[in-house]
DNA sequence: GCGCGCCATACGCCTAGAGATATCACGTCA
DNA sequence: TGACGTGATATCTCTAGGCGTATGGCGCGC
């Protein structure tokens, strides 16, 4: 890239009398006085070297070298002012692309609301949206692949990321409709004996173990028969008779045929869902995102 | 068109770290301490109002908002360094655009040799030739729709306009084939019967007074019968026979079935082909183009 | 724990250049 | 011929900013 040679506002005046092609004009556009505007005329030109406008008595006009050189110089304004307003935008976050990672069951609850929001806020901004589940949320926030995470039970020992609650909701069981369980309230240890379909562990080791921890609690471990990586196949799974599962309370917006969704007992645990960030993330969306998520400030490590 | 805010300086040390990601590299590539740098930046970032690099311990990374600036900076000064070296070389006259208007007859003699040379010592320059008769070209040069004419006999008392010989030659006889002087050399007085073929005054007055004047030397008016603006055309019409005509001796490069060319006696009168240019001119190419077309700056007789 | 690499800060110097005012030179036109 | 319009020149002021040296703070690796 060479050294500019150049300064923006000799070019500017050249543009501006290059319209007007009238130096007195021009000056009072440009809101100087005559004879500054003549010094940065001859200033540019003896920077290029050669004549940029004729001066005939009684008229102005561009040289050739001029012609030349005038695109050029609108084109690098424009491209600057432009460039300048974006990155301003951007900087201030009325502009620009936030990647967010959601886990699956979110696209059922808080997600479109989240979308609705912020897109109404931020009409500038692009939602880049990716479905992922915790653990690989985890590791694209440290790898800057995606810029806010929302996940369910956020790991501990997370220095360099923030979490927030967004949202806390009890478990239910998901029953086939056959199930003889299936008519009220489930007691957990009723489960005991049932075959469980679970999440794989490493998708959300947090919410996986807060579940058998469930089970353990009240008194048995749970026998799985199979992994799912999304809760719709999980419900599927269970509605196809291979077993129940015990879920967020919110996968009961996933509609299945033969599928039943039943309160438990203890309905004490809850699972949390929350927002993750990088806590030295300086971009404005991130601050704005936390912020349209709980209007009252987020705490800034 | 808006007034610039961001000084080229430091747009030119943001591209070059946007490059590097170093500072102390970028400042060596500018030629600078890294200290300054770190100002220019600063400089900028204040300007535009938000960080454009972010600075990790040991990483420098383009934040948003810079990425949103890079582009348009390296646009903008590519642009005008572009811009410049075009500036510079039409200025210079190393590029451009060169019009030329050229009587038809010089196509047969003058103007190749001209393309051809001038074409070899200046390859980034268009040139844009047009045929015109010679009024026309005074008219085009008055109103710079043409920089440079060819025309034959210069009218006097254009004060604006500068002309310089670049050939002269003698007058010829125009006969059909079949005419009883198509025999030897003619005696002008011998064609004071004979119908002539002629272009119209309009198209150039100076040659046609010229033409005119030697039969009235020679004793005799000439009884025109036909116009024709192209000498190709009043040759055509001449070996038609409609008429005789007389013409410069370079036309005999047109080769006609039927038409004979002669010299004429007596032989002193000669026409004289001109370059012309407007003397205010600026344009280096018509400076470029004089000393193309006579290296050497006299008229030969 | 110590040095080193990397960037920021603090001064100080100095020039380019942007601005103003006053004036001049040179057309044109009434 | 004199007023006017237009652009160039001369001269002065002022300051933004570009550069340097010196120094400070902070991770990181040996």
């Amino acid at each position: 890239m060479a050294r500019p040679e150049l300064p923006l506002a000799q070019l500017h005046a050249f543009v501006v009398l290059a319209e007007e092609l009238h130096f007195g004009h021009a000056a009072a556009h440009l809101g100087i006085a005559q004879p500054p505007l003549s010094q940065q005329i001859r200033r540019l030109e003896d920077k290029v070297g050669h004549a940029l406008f004729s001066r005939e008595p009684g008229r102005v006009t561009l040289t050739p070298a001029g012609r030349e050189l005038l695109p050029a110089a609108r084109r690098a304004l424009t491209d600057l002012a432009d460039g300048l307003a974006a990155a301003r935008a951007v900087g201030s976050g009325q502009a620009g692309r936030l990647r967010i990672g959601f886990a699956a069951s979110l696209a059922l609850t808080i997600l479109p609301d989240l979308l609705r929001t912020f897109g109404q806020r931020f009409p500038g901004v692009h939602l880049d949206i990716r479905e992922m589940t915790t653990a690989p949320q985890i590791t694209a926030l440290h790898d800057k692949a995606i810029d806010i995470g929302l996940l369910r039970e956020p790991p501990a020992g997370e220095v360099e990321l923030g979490f927030r609650t967004v949202l806390s909701e009890p478990f239910v069981a998901v029953l086939p409709a056959t199930h003889p369980l299936a008519a009220g309230t489930v007691q957990l240890a009723q489960l005991a004996d049932s075959p469980f379909v679970l999440l794989p562990r490493a998708a959300g080791p947090q919410l996986y173990d807060q579940i058998t921890g469930l089970c353990t609690a009240a008194g048995f471990t749970p026998h799985i028969v199979q992994h799912a990586v999304e809760w719709q196949t999980v419900c599927a799974l269970v509605g196809a008779g291979l077993g129940v599962s015990l879920a967020p309370a919110s996968i009961r917006r996933i509609r299945l045929k033969g599928v039943a969704f039943r309160r438990v007992e203890p309905g004490t645990a809850r699972t949390r869902v929350a927002v993750a960030w990088r806590k030295n993330d300086q971009n404005a969306l991130v601050k704005h995102l936390l912020a349209t998520v709980s209007p009252n400030p987020p705490d800034r490590p």
